[in-house]
DNA sequence: ATGGTTTTTACTGCGTC
DNA sequence: GACGCGGTAAAAACCAT
């Protein structure tokens, strides 16, 4: 594929699409085709995405012409900062046989246990590493858990990477730190859990995730804005089983409340389960109050005060 | 520690199915 | 009568100082 470089861009990716005769469009049951390079399966008639997310074995880079692509192309396993040596480390097979499968002979044999042996101190070398291993593991406990999405995890570990580099553990658990460096991720990553639901599934109580989350954003220098009650709202919106058409009333709510600063000092949590319930009751679907307060984890008395304070906000402004 | 603000708890009254 | 909803008062939790 590479061995010509006269090809223009599109040829090529026309080459690259194979279309795949086991499936067709759900919508307008055309053709599908399988595009390798965005990991998708998409429709030629009305091009909904069928499948996304399929395969990741590319390049990590975006290549514009043959030659760059060869350039850029990815050497080796990728890593990931999931695995406490970012899956880059040794493994020295334990059967005692050369490449060809034959049997090694009794110096080879000791030698080799002496290579593992040496080689398994290394991979966990000190505390730091061990250390690292069952945060790790931990973390990816929580996430699963709490049915965070893979990128979350990802942004996690480094958080708790660069929080063991500045020597932010001593005097404080491994448990607790992971747990906020998965609090924190989550928030980053804009899908945000309150602490109420990050404490659920954690070890460690709730008082001590808060002192701690506070303590690692602080000296970590990161970057956490309030959580924005908007991004509560799908989650909320889909355990309710609410429409697209309440979900995106919800939001509009919530974006008429913030032009007008309605919503300063309150929790964000409650302010989505308000914008919730007032949009079920706008679109004349039908939830409780006591069902909100239930997928929220918010009293029904917040829900009620916030939805009478969205509600009048909304009268105020479509005079504009 | 303290005071101000927000959220929760607990309870009560009203209307409807 | 149970249920959904609204309101209130007092307690608890939270935050900045």
């Amino acid at each position: 594929m590479s061995n010509t470089n006269t090809r223009t861009r599109t040829t090529e990716e026309e080459q690259e699409e194979t279309t795949d005769a086991s499936l067709s469009c759900p919508e307008c049951s055309g053709k599908v085709v399988s595009d390798d390079e965005h990991g998708e399966t998409v429709c030629i008639e009305c091009g909904l995405v069928v499948e996304e997310d399929s395969v990741d074995r590319g390049p990590e880079w975006r290549a514009f012409d043959s030659r760059e692509k060869d350039k850029k192309s990815r050497v080796g396993a990728p890593t990931t900062n999931m695995m406490h040596d970012k899956g880059l480390s040794t493994n020295i097979d334990w059967r005692d046989k050369d490449a060809y499968g034959n049997a090694l002979g009794a110096k080879q044999r000791k030698k080799m246990q002496r290579l593992r042996k040496w080689n398994e101190r290394f991979r966990t070398r000190d505390s730091k590493e061990r250390n690292l291993k069952q945060a790790l593991g931990e973390i990816d406990r929580m996430a699963s858990a709490l049915g965070l999405p893979e990128n979350v995890r990802e942004t996690a570990s480094v958080i708790y990477r660069r929080a063991l580099d500045e020597n932010l553990l001593p005097g404080r658990s491994i448990e607790g730190v992971s747990t906020a460096a998965v609090y924190a991720a989550a928030r980053q990553a804009g899908v945000p859990r309150s602490l109420d639901e990050i404490t659920e599934v954690s070890r460690v109580e709730k008082s001590e995730i808060a002192r701690t989350y506070r303590y690692v954003v602080r000296e970590l220098g990161l970057e956490v804005k309030p959580a924005d009650p908007e991004s509560y709202v799908p989650r909320f919106a889909s355990s309710l089983g609410l429409s697209e058409e309440s979900e995106r009333r919800a939001r509009q709510l919530l974006q008429n409340a913030k032009e007008q600063g309605v919503h300063s000092g309150k929790s964000p949590v409650g302010l989505a389960a308000a914008a919730v319930y007032a949009a079920a009751l706008l679109t004349n679907e039908k939830t409780t109050q006591a069902a909100v307060s239930e997928v929220a984890d918010i009293s029904e008395v917040t829900i009620r005060n916030r939805y009478h304070e969205l509600l009048e906000a909304e009268q105020d402004i479509p005079i504009a």
